[in-house]
DNA sequence: AAGTGGTCTAGACCACTGC
DNA sequence: CAGTGGTCTAGACCACTTA
C-alpha cells in the first residue's frame, strides 16, 4: 500500500530475508544461504546479491565473515550508561560505572590508556576549556572493551594548569579515577553538560571500535564544572552505535 | 603508514575526493565530475565509480541527486535540542522551544499532528508507563519539520486514565502544548527520563526524513513523571543524526 | 535530446576459511 | 581443496533533469 513506484529488486530481495528473519525462520547466529545459492534461488546476478547483503549488514541485522558465510545477528546485550555514571557514589565505590554495568550483565570490562600527553588543544576544545592562544592540555586516550571488542574511545582533555604535576599525569591516577584526582586539587565536580550526536563511522575509527560499516556511533562531548563553574576537562566519547544506550535524568527546575 | 594491505581501489579514490574536498578543492554545495568523467579519469569501471559515490553518501559528505549530479554537502546548519527544553519557562513563555530554537537560525518551522488515536499500547510503552493488559493509551502522533523538510517524528503515549476526555485529545491541546494540559490535570513535570541510541533508519523513517540512506537517527525514548512519580507520557523521538544535537546538563548529586 | 545517477548482468579473480 | 564473501569489469537500460 505504500510502494508506488517500483522496489529495486534488490531491496525486494532484501526485505524477504528480512521478514524470514524476524519471523523467526533464520534464527540468531545461524547461516544465510551463500551469495551463490542465492544467485540461483533469486535469478539475480552476484552483483546484486552482494547489494543485498550490504543493504542487510548497513541495519545491522547479519554480519558477514570472508570465507565462512553470512550470520544473522545475535541481538547485542545493550551497554547502558547512567545518568548517574559520574556521581561521588561510584568513585567511592572504587569500582568504575562502566566496570560495574559491564559485569552485571555477566561479560568482562577492561580500559585500556593508549597515550598521555601534553599537546596543544584543538581550538573546539580549547573554546569550551576558556583557553587562549598558548595554553596547552594534557590529553589522556583510552578505550574502552568489552569481552574484549573495543566498544568506546574516549579522548580526555585537561587544562594543564590544573593537570601538571598531578597524578592525572600518570598511567593510573589512583583509584576512584580522575574525578577523584580532580577532588585532590580542590576541583570538586558540581556540574556537567553533554552534546550527543549521531554520527557515521570516521575513516579510523571503524578499524579501532570494529565496528561493521554501516552501523553508527554515538559521538558525545561531555564538559565537567567545578565548583567556581570552571570547566575541569572536555571529555569526547566515540560509542558503537549499536551497542551502547544513554541514559538522562533530568529534574525539572 | 597505517594500511597494511592493500586497499581495494573504490577507497582509494573516495579517499581521493574526500581530500580533495577537505582541503577545499571542491566547495560545498558544488558540483563532482560525472560518474562518466570518473570511470575515464580513473580508469575504473562504472560500478566501481557508483561504489565510490556510495562510500561518500554513506559518510554523509556528498549527496546524490538523479539526472542533476553529485554535489558536496553543505554543512548543515545543527538544531540543538536543549536540556532544558521541557522546563516551564517555554510553556509559560507561549512559544516551543523547538520553534524557538529553529526560527532563532532564521529558519522555519512546523509542527504537523499526524494522528491522534486511542490504541492498546505496545509492550515496551506499557512496561514504561506501568500498565497492566487492557489498559489503552492516547497516541499522538507528530512530524516536525524545518524549511519545510521533516526533522523529526515523535509519538507521544499518554495513559487513558489521564487524557480521557480532556484537551490532550484535541489536535490543539491549547497554547503551552501537552505539559500545560497535564498541569491542568493536576499532574505537574517533577522529573524525566531519557533513553538515547543511535541506529540506522528503518524503512519507513527514510522516506519520512527524507534522510540520506546511510546516514543514522537519534533515537530518544523519553518519559515523565508527575509529582507523585507517576509516569504521565512516554514519547519515542526520531531525530536525523546529522542535523540534530541533544545537549543535557546534569547536575551532580 | 543529451546528460545524470541508480540499478543490474554475467562473468572474473582474490584472500580467506574449514575440512 | 572446495566454498565463502569482497571486489571489480564492461557493458546495458531506466527514470529523471536540464536546456
Amino acid at each position: 500500500m505504500a510502494d508506488r513506484r517500483r522496489m529495486p529488486r534488490s531491496r525486494e530481495v532484501a526485505r524477504e530475508l528480512r521478514q524470514a528473519i524476524e519471523a523467526g525462520e533464520l534464527l540468531p547466529g545461524s547461516l544465510l544461504p551463500s551469495e551463490r545459492e542465492l544467485v540461483a534461488k533469486y535469478q539475480i546476478s552476484s552483483g546484486t546479491v552482494n547489494k543485498v547483503i550490504a543493504l542487510l549488514k548497513s541495519t545491522g541485522l547479519v554480519v558477514s565473515e570472508v570465507g565462512r558465510g553470512v550470520f544473522v545477528r545475535r541481538r547485542p546485550q545493550l551497554i547502558r550508561h547512567a545518568h548517574d555514571r559520574y556521581a561521588r557514589r561510584w568513585r567511592e565505590s572504587g569500582k568504575a560505572p562502566f566496570k560495574a554495568e559491564v559485569e552485571a550483565q555477566g561479560r568482562s570490562a577492561r580500559v585500556e590508556v593508549t597515550s598521555i600527553a601534553r599537546i596543544e588543544p584543538p581550538k573546539w576544545v580549547a573554546e569550551r576549556l576558556g583557553l587562549g592562544g598558548g595554553d596547552h592540555v594534557l590529553r589522556r586516550e583510552n578505550t574502552y572493551y568489552v569481552d574484549d571488542a573495543a566498544v568506546q574511545i574516549v579522548n580526555t582533555y585537561i587544562p594543564l594548569s590544573i593537570a601538571e604535576g598531578t597524578s592525572l599525569e600518570e598511567e593510573v591516577p589512583g583509584p576512584g579515577g580522575i574525578y577523584a584526582a580532580f577532588e585532590e586539587q580542590g576541583h570538586r565536580l558540581t556540574r556537567m553538560l553533554e552534546e550527543v550526536q549521531a554520527r557515521m563511522p570516521r575513516n579510523g575509527e571503524v578499524e579501532r571500535l570494529n565496528a561493521e560499516p554501516g552501523t553508527p556511533v554515538l559521538d558525545v562531548l561531555h564538559i565537567s564544572y567545578d565548583q567556581d563553574d570552571t570547566p575541569m576537562d572536555v571529555s569526547h566519547f566515540v560509542l558503537r552505535g549499536d551497542e551502547n544506550v544513554l541514559t538522562y535524568e533530568l529534574p525539572t527546575e
